[in-house]
DNA sequence: GTAACTGTGTGGCGTGCGTT
DNA sequence: AACGCACGCCACACAGTTAC
């Protein structure tokens, strides 16, 4: 059976990144919090901190810090459907998968729906984020995935919309005729990272046809748009972030009539529902209001 | 049979000091 | 400065003993 008072300790350390941080947290000494983490070490039989500055958990350590979160999670559960049972005033810390487009744009006022959460917030592409979900590291995910993944409720979103955008500039130089297909090859593009694959599924809407242009690299939503006012090169902005720019001509949409919408889905683990309720409402409603609707859905 | 008391073992913590 | 180790203290659980 797993000694929780030890697990705590190693969460604390962890999380905090120190020895001394994390007995401060749980109102004991550094040297309890130190030999706590010794003798779960010594139980567990393997190294779960790598001790610097900042302490780091090794693999174990990070798995069974996971566990300790969902155990946490789970208990904070059964307190809500089980009235008879204490209150626990420590809020309950969520960790969800997002998109950073969406935590650019829509996101954070969903979050600012909610009362008494924590949120631990884990960055992944739209197409990957379901992966955390089913690797059990998070409890929810905003995902591209409009499949439930096992053990969780899936709700659609809506489509976040992107435009295809670049300064004035940056048009007059590499598009002086247009947008066509020779001009695209040299463009410069704007890329979020390896796992992007806005830009080229945009292209191939586009032109008909695969086309692998220059690409700058820039794993910032913010930066995006800065680099494209820029002039650096051209990209996949989501529609709610240019728009003031757009309105002003700071940048232009390369084909105004060729928007492109991403569908995107609320996916939350069933087994911690009641302690979701909260931000699902919260999720749904900004979504409702942020999002462009569905096809489906219109 | 039960309650109260006592002795012992164990676990957890803090202090002080050494090590890196 | 941060962490680990040795040591001692304290609280608690449990078993054995005694008194009623």
């Amino acid at each position: 059976m797993l000694d929780y008072a030890l697990l705590s300790a190693l969460a604390a350390v962890v999380r905090t990144g120190s020895f001394e941080q994390a007995a401060q947290h749980l109102n004991v000494t550094p040297s309890a919090v130190s030999q706590r983490i010794k003798l779960l070490e010594e139980r567990i039989g393997a190294v779960l901190i790598v001790r610097g500055q900042p302490c780091l958990a090794t693999e174990i350590g990070e798995r069974l810090c996971r566990h300790v979160d969902q155990v946490a999670l789970l208990e904070a559960s059964l307190r809500q459907s089980l009235p008879g049972l204490q209150h626990d005033e420590r809020p309950v810390t969520l960790r969800i998968a997002v998109n950073a487009d969406s935590l650019a744009t829509w996101f954070i006022p969903a979050m600012a729906q909610t009362d008494g959460l924590l949120f631990d917030l884990v960055l992944d592409d739209q197409d990957h984020s379901a992966d955390w979900l089913r690797r059990g590291e998070v409890v929810a995910a905003v995902t591209s995935h409009g499949e439930p993944v096992q053990g969780c409720n899936c709700h659609s979103l809506g489509s976040l919309r992107y435009i295809a955008t670049a300064s004035p500039g940056f048009v007059e130089r590499w598009f002086p005729d247009g947008f066509d297909e020779a001009a695209a090859r040299r463009a410069p593009c704007l890329i979020f990272n390896r796992k992007d694959r806005l830009q080229t599924i945009w292209l191939k809407e586009a032109l008909g046809t695969e086309i692998r242009p220059p690409l700058h690299w820039l794993p910032s939503s913010q930066a995006f748009v800065d680099a494209a006012l820029a002039g650096l090169g051209w990209g996949m902005n989501p529609e709610m972030l240019v728009r003031e720019d757009l309105r002003e001509r700071r940048l232009v949409a390369l084909t105004p009539s060729l928007p492109l919408d991403v569908p995107l889905f609320w996916q939350q683990s069933r087994i911690v529902g009641p302690l979701l309720a909260d931000l699902n409402r919260a999720v749904l409603n900004a979504a409702r209001t942020l999002l462009t609707p569905s096809p489906a859905e219109a």
